[in-house]
DNA sequence: GGTGTGGATTAATCTGTGTTACTCGATCGG
DNA sequence: CCGATCGAGTAACACAGATTAATCCACACC
């Protein structure tokens, strides 16, 4: 067990939604967390009553529901979410918490949180508001499967992944990691995996992304939003102003590219 | 305002989900409501910064996001609940809060929740533990639009709400209130009214509900349970055990179950 | 170097569900 | 009493997306 640096991710984290005092970063410094580096759909929780939460450093993980038809994955966490702080209030689990590609987590004694919570109400603060705004992002999710065709739910989890790793310092270029098979995504955005492929055909061919060798790299950022409705408000961060304003080089052709094709798409 | 017998709604669906001490039960004697009766498609929160919380009596709520095609329902809330918990902690606001047919509501001050917090650390558990069980109903609903049809939706979609009616000492005989439109039913499960209306055709057909003068009355539990492969742990709730014994023609059995349940909690 | 495996890709076919457009009652306001 | 409105119900047609099945490729492993 070591106090490291693994909790600078998780103040980035807490930052995008709260401002953090100095205090609270001595607090979050203190934080004792043993390291992992896990292989692709790692399984965590390995059906245990938890006693630790796994703050995700680097890669991704989610909640996949084993039961269902294609295992539907209900939510996709980024460097710096604690995905399963709820764990710390309410032991059962329902879901399968896995990574997708490999991944580094740092476990984290429940008892680290309960701890930080009685010592500063602005850490209980901020601890709860993470959990509020992961409610925030479940709600749009059922939006997005209840209420929008698939290329549009596609566009929208990129929107959404892009827009959380930029709020922890990643991602500055769109230029997102992509450990996914095109099965993950179907299951998350619950299509089928061939439907998936010919979504993603059809956002290459329109330019909006390329994908290759475990890189997506978004094109057109403002045609992607727009094609997604993408509205970053539900994610709670503090510092996302004014998306419209995100600036991409070489803005001429592929500005042209996309108004021939994504104004076919939205009438 | 009034300190009244709201508080005893809202108590049984505390004790749902966690148990009450005879402490927990005074303070919430003490919550100061101002009732209002309203009618159908009344929007609560009105735009505001909301300074009070809705607590439901009687009818349902729901919240839709007025943006999305067809309004997409994302939850709907039965007497005891508290929709807008969250705004205590969070003043931000996505969707529309909403009256599905008339209602009766508790408004509480923010500043209720907080007291009563600081007081009583188990109530501070049990308001965190009622934002963590909705948050398990988000999942699971997301799991719901995502990999099941139409049917099992709608199937789902009653097992849950009688679930809950009946955690709260309502909807004992299997029949349950519906003031809800059919277009209300699509909205919550993402598909159109036409369908939603082809699906209800059917569920009778097969002699699993009735329809009618705004009550549903579900006449083979079982058969309902099976097709939704409705599974209630994720409600978080105390007491339902076995759900493969809930009797229908027995009403002696019925009431012995519920009697255990809701005696223990009234003082 | 051969073989197996998992993922991407494509095409053909089938089906669940959306869309549109209509009828029929019930309810309501003037 | 009338016309307007809203919700339930139905039918015809269109289409998005599921399913199945095949090929191809990259890569790991014996």
């Amino acid at each position: 067990m070591q106090t490291g640096f693994a909790f600078s991710k998780f103040a980035d984290r807490l930052a995008s939604i709260i401002e953090l005092s100095s205090d609270d970063l001595d607090l979050l410094a203190r934080m004792p967390t043993s390291i992992s580096h896990l292989g692709p759909r790692h399984r965590l929780h390995k059906g245990d009553q938890p006693s630790h939460c796994c703050l995700l450093l680097q890669g991704y993980v989610c909640y996949q529901d084993a039961e269902s038809r294609d295992g539907q994955i209900t939510s996709i966490y980024v460097p710096g979410d604690l995905p399963d702080l709820h764990t710390v209030y309410d032991g059962r689990v329902d879901h399968e918490l896995l990574t997708l590609g490999s991944a580094v987590v740092a476990s984290v004694p429940h008892r680290y949180f309960r701890e930080i919570s009685v010592l500063s109400p602005s850490m209980s603060r901020a601890l709860l508001r993470l959990l509020l705004a992961d409610a925030c992002c479940l709600r749009n999710w059922i939006v997005n499967l209840g209420s929008r065709d698939a290329m549009t739910r596609v566009a929208h989890l990129f929107c959404e992944i892009t827009t959380r790793l930029r709020a922890v310092g990643l991602a500055k270029d769109l230029r997102i990691p992509s450990p996914f098979t095109q099965s993950d995504l179907a299951a998350a955005c619950g299509i089928s995996a061939v439907h998936a492929n010919r979504i993603i055909q059809e956002l290459r061919r329109s330019n909006l992304l390329r994908w290759q060798s475990k890189t997506i790299t978004i094109t057109d950022w403002n045609g992607l939003v727009r094609l997604a409705g993408f509205n970053p408000d539900y994610l709670r961060l503090r510092e996302y102003n004014n998306i419209e304003n995100i600036e991409q080089e070489s803005a001429l052709a592929t500005t042209i590219d996309r108004s021939s094709i994504v104004d076919a798409l939205l009438p």
